[in-house]
Parts: structure tokens; sequence; C-alpha cells
DNA sequence: GCATATAGTATCAAAAAAGATACTGTAACC
DNA sequence: GGTTACAGTATCTTTTTTGATACTATATGC
């Protein structure tokens, strides 16, 4: 199969060099939970493991728990243990998390719409 | 697996109700390259099928006629074909596509900062 | 003394998404 | 008369993502 390169792309086509990479973005906050994940701890707040499993219809423990370390491993969430029994984790966005807030506004600005 | 129903979920945590489906938006636009192709028609205007698919690195054939066909399917984009030979097929962003101008600005907004 | 809640991990299986390949028809160009 | 460009379709395979299941440890409540 014939695809074009990044190179190929930006040297025939220059004016996309200024649209934003979406498959970086992508790897982000793509996928099936990650946008339900941060969407709540930014707009509700701090949660704790259980807590989310139980906001989010049909996740399961595995995928919550994949789906938040590759939001802490990319800087969006922080994860804080107590040492108490039974376990207590704590969940909270980071600051580069509360920054998408703009953009979870303008998706609810876009679905609310509902006109075009 | 016990997983929380839709229904359990919001009655557990009515605060939810603000909050839009996720998952309904990513139906729409999500995938691989659903937000490559709308990006390029909503910011570099209407584009032919070949055209579209030598500015999307890594783009099958396969691929964009079946994210086209099903952005067209959702209202997001419009596609004319023209009667000639070789063929002529151009792709348009619809308004509801082009609605999405604030989501992508305030992506790109995120994109840039990088702090956090 | 048994069940429950907590926050997981490890392993395996299924489903969904993406990709490869081969094929179509016709006009223009060399 | 062979090659290229166009915009696809059909079929099959691979890869990626997601999900199911069983398991861990321990304090508390009944």
């Amino acid at each position: 199969m014939v695809t074009t390169s990044e190179a190929e792309a930006l040297e025939k086509h220059p004016e996309l060099a200024d649209l934003c990479p979406m498959p970086d973005i992508a790897k982000l906050i793509g996928g099936k939970w990650k946008l339900i994940i941060l969407q709540i701890l930014i707009f509700k707040g701090t949660k704790r493991f259980n807590e989310l499993r139980r906001m989010i219809p049909g996740v399961t423990q595995t995928m919550l728990t994949n789906q938040l370390r590759a939001l802490e491993a990319d800087g969006l969430v922080t994860r804080k243990i107590y040492a108490e029994v039974p376990p207590k984790v704590e969940y909270t966005a980071t600051q580069r998390a509360l920054d998408l807030e703009e953009m979870f506004h303008a998706m609810h600005n876009w679905w609310m719409r509902a006109d075009g």
C-alpha cells in the first residue's frame, strides 16, 4: 500500500504545518475511557478508585486501572495512596488536565447545540 | 464482572447528569482518522479524495473511504460527485462539523501550552 | 468465623479497529 | 499500446483494544 509520509505531506502541503498533531493528542486522551475519567476528575474533583468505578457505567476494574495508570504516566492524573486497611487510593486531575476544561466546554456546547 | 449501569450511576451520583456523554461523542469523532480528516476539511476547506489521502500520513485508501463514509452518515461531511472521467469527488465539512472549530482551537491551545 | 469492602494483579479470550492486497473502468499522455 | 491518475470496492489478515475471570491481603461488622 502506498501511503504518504509525514515529510511528504508537509512538503507538498506546507499549510498543514499550523495544524496540531491529532495522533499525539489521541495518544493522551483517546480510547474508550480516558475522556470520561478526566471529565469526572476535572469537573467533580478528586475521587477514589471504587468511586470512579461506580460512576462510570460499564468500566471494568482492569480497564479502569489501565487507563488511570496511563493517565498518570502522561502527567494528567496524580495517585495518592493512603497507608490504610482496607486500601484507600485517591485520583486527582493535574493542572495539565485542568487545562482541558476549555476543550470539554467546547465539546459540551457542541453536543448541546445539536442543530447542524 | 460487576459493572455499574447508566441508571445506577445516575441514581447514586445525580451530579453526573450535567456531564455530556463522552461515549456518544466518541462515536462521532473518535478513532484514528476522523479528527485529522475533520481538522483538514474545517480549516483548509473542501478537498478531493486523493488530496486528503496525500495530506494524511499513513492513511490507506480503505480507511479513508470508511471514515469519510461514516462522517457523511453522521452529517459531518458532504460528498459531491462530479460526472467526469477520471472520477472527481469532493468532500466538504458541514455546518455541524464547522461548529467543532471551538473544540479544535481549545485542543490546539492545550497542546501549544505544554507546561503542566 | 464468615462476609464485605478496598484496590488492585495476572492471565486469557473476545471483539473491534485497522491494514494489506487485489481488483474495477476510462480518459489522457507519451 | 503501455502507464498514470482517479475514486473507489471486496475480501482477508493482522493488530490493537477491550473484557472476563480468578486471585491477593487485611481490617471491620455481624
